[in-house]
Order: C-alpha cells, then structure tokens, then sequence
DNA sequence: TTTAAAATATACTTTTTAGTATATTTGTGC
DNA sequence: GCACAAATATACTAAAAAGTATATTTTAAA
C-alpha cells in the first residue's frame, strides 16, 4: 500500500500533467501546480527537490501514460493489419485528446529540442522504441504472409507516425478534425495496397 | 528609405526570430533579447509596447519569412510534380534548418495552441492557407492532365505538410535526419502512382 | 553648425516566481 | 489516548523578470 506521502506525490504528478501538456515546461509555474492541486508550497517541496525535479518527472509520468495507452490499443488487434488500424484510430480525435493538450510525446519532443536535454533524450528514446516496436510489427506482418516485402518496415512505420502527430498539431490549431480522418484513411488505404 | 528607428525595430525582430524559435515564446525573456542585440531595455520599450507585443510580432515575422521562402522553393518548380517535389526537398535536412529550431509554423503551433489565442489564429491561418494553395496546385495537376483524377487534393496536401512536419520534430528530437529522406521518397513515389 | 526631436542608455521600481524556515496538523505505533 | 514522526501549511526571503523615469546621445532639419 502506499503511503501518504506516496499518495500526495502521486497526485501532484497526475495534477500537473494535463497542466504541463496544455501550458509547455517552461509556461507552468509552481503557484499554477498549487493551485489546480489545492496543495502548498511546503508540501510540493516536501515532495520534489526543485521545479526542474518536478517538471521531469511529471514529464516522465506523461510520456509513460500515453505510450502504455497506444501499447494497449495496439495490442488489442487480432493481425497486424488490426494492430496498425487500431494505432491510427487511437489518434482519430485530435481536439480531445487522452492528455488534455494534445500529444504529451510531440508537445515534449518540440519544447524539450533545444531547451531540455534531460528531457529531450527521455522523448528521443520513447520515438526510438516506438519506431522499434511499429517497424518489427510491420516485419512481422511480412514474415506471416500478411504483407508483400515491398513494403519498407522502417519507412512506413516512422511515416505513420510523423503524420499522425503532425496531422494532431494541424488539425488542433486549426480546430477541426476532419482532416485527420482523411489522413487516417489515406494511411490505411496506403497500407491495404501491401496486403497479399 | 527606413528611418533609424524602423532599422532599430526591424534588427531586434530578426534577432529575436531565432531566439523565439529555439527556446519558445514562453521560454525567451526580454534579457535574452537584449543580450542577443547587444540593446537595452530603453531602447526595446521604445518599439515595443510590452513583452507580448514584442512576442506577437517576433512570431509575425517568423512565420512571413518561412512561409516566403516555401513559396518561392515551390514557385521554382515547373511541372506541379516538380513544385510538389521541391517542396518535400525544402525540408531535407531537419536537423539545420532554415531557421535555427525547427519550423518556426510548427513550433509555434504546438506553443500557441493552448495558451496564445492571438497567435494561434496567425499560425492557423498559415496553414489554411498553405493547405488551400497546395491543394489548388494538385488540383491544377489533376486539370491539367499530369495526374490521375483519382488523387484527392485536399487528404494529400494535407499528408504532405502533417508528415514532413512531424518528421521534422522526429528526426530533431532523435538527432538523425535520415528517417527524413525515406520519408520524402515515399511520399514522392506516392504522388508518383497518381502521375498519368 | 546649431538645436530640437528622436533614439538609446542608465539606473531605478514593481511584479512575479522560486525557494526556505518554521509552525501546525495529521497519522501511527505504543 | 499519547507521543513522536511524518506530512502539510504559513509566512517569510531571494532571485529573476518586466516595466519605467530620466539622463544622455544621436540624428537630421533649419
């Protein structure tokens, strides 16, 4: 069981993170975190070292909620046609979005580029594995007879997601979200051209 | 002939386009831009009214400087393959860009989403615009007999931007640009399917 | 070349934000 | 229920950032 400590730290985590993904590192400030915790600073700073401390690991704590809900999605198709499909309707709503905000993993790897190296390399690796596991999957669909070997695993599976989360971006600046279903069918009529 | 006042003005704004670029609009404070031009504060109050004020017309002036020189990359295309294959080969390399940062459009996007209702609808515009534009371009392709009538104009500009800039902020964040040039190449053969 | 206005620099004030010292409260084992 | 430690709140200090009043310098017209 957890302990309070434990618990309020916790939920100054999960608190911040909504904060965090809406307003940028650099735009949150501790008195933003205490107010939407209804906690105080002496608390806060019981719990983390210093504002730099706090933003990493609230950083840390989104990027692992949104990667083990695109795992879970993913996971839940049958082929791997199924798993892809279900990967691109993850992103079929850009407006509302898992994390309020938009995509934690974009809004990080954008901000963190040139400002947050601890970070950044945090992102850096999220893509990497990313692109890891969506490029084996699409190998695998190869090996299994699901695919032709025309398709390039490494070239489609970082197309994916470069336009999904571009396409997030785009449509939520420009507040609608018909063009992502458009590119999501683009996606997956791009990918049905391969299934033998 | 500019007056020295609007010399003064216009030297702080390009000084600041980087800045702003790289750190983020609520990452840069007035110091930064003061050190970087070697001014002083009197001197930047004198053409700008506040921070915000300075931040509005930095990202005004960003956004007008790339998007200009996007156009003239695709202008300088003959064919509607070839404008389109230029604007793709515009953002070859992610890692050193146009502007130091990343796209400033995308960037300032991300940014401004939720925290910067005037800016947002600047950058919204931008890629109505450009959204509008490309689409008129494949269109012309489609009239003009270069393309099948079966490309959609609207889903494929739309592809195009979200993808390269997505890619962009990929490849950044992973410090390699080479997923960059396989993405290009699919989305170049993908147009290239649609050519009669 | 003189001079008034415009432009810029200096030295300040104000505001905002991060961080800390200490008091108070709360939970837990005895 | 008491005592002690852990957790949290209060009230402060320190630092950073924005903004301003005024002095100085520069520019350009007479």
């Amino acid at each position: 069981m957890l302990t309070k400590a434990e618990k309020t730290k916790q939920f100054i985590l999960e608190t911040a993170v909504p904060l965090y993904n809406e307003k940028g590192i650099s735009g949150v400030n501790i008195d933003d975190v205490l107010e939407a915790s209804k906690l105080t600073k002496g608390c806060l700073y019981g719990h983390f070292e210093s504002k730099e401390d706090l933003s990493e690991q609230v950083v840390e704590l989104a990027l692992k909620m949104i990667t083990e809900k695109i795992r879970n999605a993913v996971y839940s198709g049958k082929t791997i046609k199924a798993k892809i499909f279900a990967f691109l309707d993850f992103y079929k709503n850009p407006i509302e979005t898992f994390i309020s905000g938009g995509c934690p993993i974009f809004n990080t790897a954008v901000e963190a580029d040139d400002n947050y190296p601890v970070i950044k390399e945090k992102v850096a690796k999220v893509f990497k594995n990313g692109q890891q596991e969506l490029t084996a999957l699409l190998q695998e669909g190869i090996n299994n007879g699901e695919f032709s070997a025309k398709l390039d695993p490494a070239v489609f599976a970082f197309k994916l997601v470069a336009s999904v989360e571009g396409g997030i971006v785009m449509c939520r600046v420009m507040n609608t979200a018909k063009p992502m279903q458009g590119l999501i069918k683009s996606l997956k009529s791009e990918l049905e051209q391969y299934l033998i």
